[in-house]
DNA sequence: TTCATAGTTCGACGCTAGCCGAAGCATGGA
DNA sequence: TCCATGCTTCGGCTAGCGTCGAACTATGAA
């Protein structure tokens, strides 16, 4: 009776179509100029203004200011998990339609989730640091020392992330696959990793593409079976 | 622009103060009535109606009948974890309040119901032998071969139990827990058997007292969880 | 059978909130 | 200084939806 009407209130946010369009455009961490957001979200600008003002005033959002624009963008993954898990329960009403595209393929397959990698790839590697006991701990996952070794040596600075204030390691639910990927410092750090050795790119929308060494590589780092996934694209 | 609206529709559902109230009502688990959940959100019992379909066809939530009530619950965890989440944004600026506690606590804790074990106890029991994969099945739960042993190890006679036309497992629904407990013949037979063991012994009213060495039993036979309850009471 | 309780359906009312046009600031460039 | 661009604010319009009273169905009890 009293909790309610606070998730409510967020909630409601969310749920206005054009608002739900704009934030789900954040979603892959980028921040949009409020024309831009207008123009996804199919309204007019002093529409989207106004719900920009809603969605800062709830801190869903933050703003930038750069000359006379004003740069849009998620006040954090959380909001993106939230996000995510929406999308996992619009999937399972059945409501959404379950033919899926081209273009929703190659989502599944890899996509940015706010700044790390989701999707059947983010999935498996997520389940290969578990099997190979890089990570540990299913409430909280944590890196093992052999979890420390291995991604330093593929080139990340562990003891920076553990700085940092934000979580090395996370759960973060993927809404295609419906299992949890790895987000955290080190998820992002990881994308931001495979972008650097040209493993994969990011395209339109949030779309991770592969390319072929770069799937190689990455099947042989985590140690994971060749798919037929990969083989097709 | 596509899957935008697909997440605003389940938001927008959880949106409504009411239906928020209603959801948050149900994330323990329990399954409340349309009476109960209308008084909870505040409203009229035709207004909750109302809103009790909607989540309903949006596949938020579940219906049980029984008797002229009918029993509303979430449809999954799934759901739980994103009111969760949705209460973890409003944290960052709302703030939160615990629920209430109960009434009658020592028939929440364990009492008859017919002849079986009901209240915290018995809603306990069920969960273990789930956990402990000695029952199986969601619609109409069975004995697994494990649990044929196992209760049988407790003294029960397994086969006269089958023998007879009553069903050997059944659920039934905990109207102070509001969540399934053990029933049939089953149920039964357990309630009698921790008699006969003087684990616990039956009470004025319905109450079903437990001695500290039974529950102690009790908790290490189903390895429960030792809980502040047993030693407070 | 009759009454009581639980819940649904229908219709009407009223408020909220999203929407856009127009006007108002603010920034940057010429 | 003047204009263009990016965004916000204001005002009025409208649709949608949450709400309740009343009538109806279903289950159970006396």
């Amino acid at each position: 009776m009293k909790d309610g009407p606070v998730i409510a209130k967020i909630a409601a946010l969310i749920g206005d179509p054009a608002r739900a369009n704009m934030l789900t455009a954040l979603m892959d961490g980028r921040a949009l100029t409020a024309s831009e957001l207008a123009g996804l979200a199919g309204v007019t600008l002093q529409t989207a203004s106004g719900h920009l003002s809603k969605l800062g005033e709830a801190n869903l959002t933050t703003v930038e200011k750069q000359g006379r624009h004003r740069y849009f963008r998620l006040s954090g993954s959380d909001v993106a998990e939230v996000l995510e898990g929406l999308m996992g329960l619009a999937q399972r009403t059945g409501a959404v339609r379950m033919r899926t595209g081209p273009k929703d393929e190659a989502l599944r397959t890899a996509r940015i989730c706010y700044d790390h990698l989701a999707g059947e790839r983010g999935v498996e590697m997520l389940d290969a640091s578990y099997r190979l006991g890089l990570i540990e701990g299913a409430e909280k996952p944590m890196l093992t020392e052999k979890g420390r070794a291995f991604f330093r040596a593929l080139g990340v600075d562990i003891e920076a992330l553990e700085r940092r204030k934000r979580p090395v390691c996370r759960h973060c639910l993927d809404w295609s696959e419906r299992r949890n990927h790895l987000g955290g410092a080190l998820g992002a750090a990881l994308l931001d990793n495979f972008i650097a050795r040209n493993w994969a790119r990011r395209e339109k929308g949030r779309v991770i593409a592969f390319s072929p060494t770069g799937a190689q590589a990455f099947t042989k780092t985590f140690s994971l079976k060749v798919s037929a996934n990969f083989s097709a694209r």
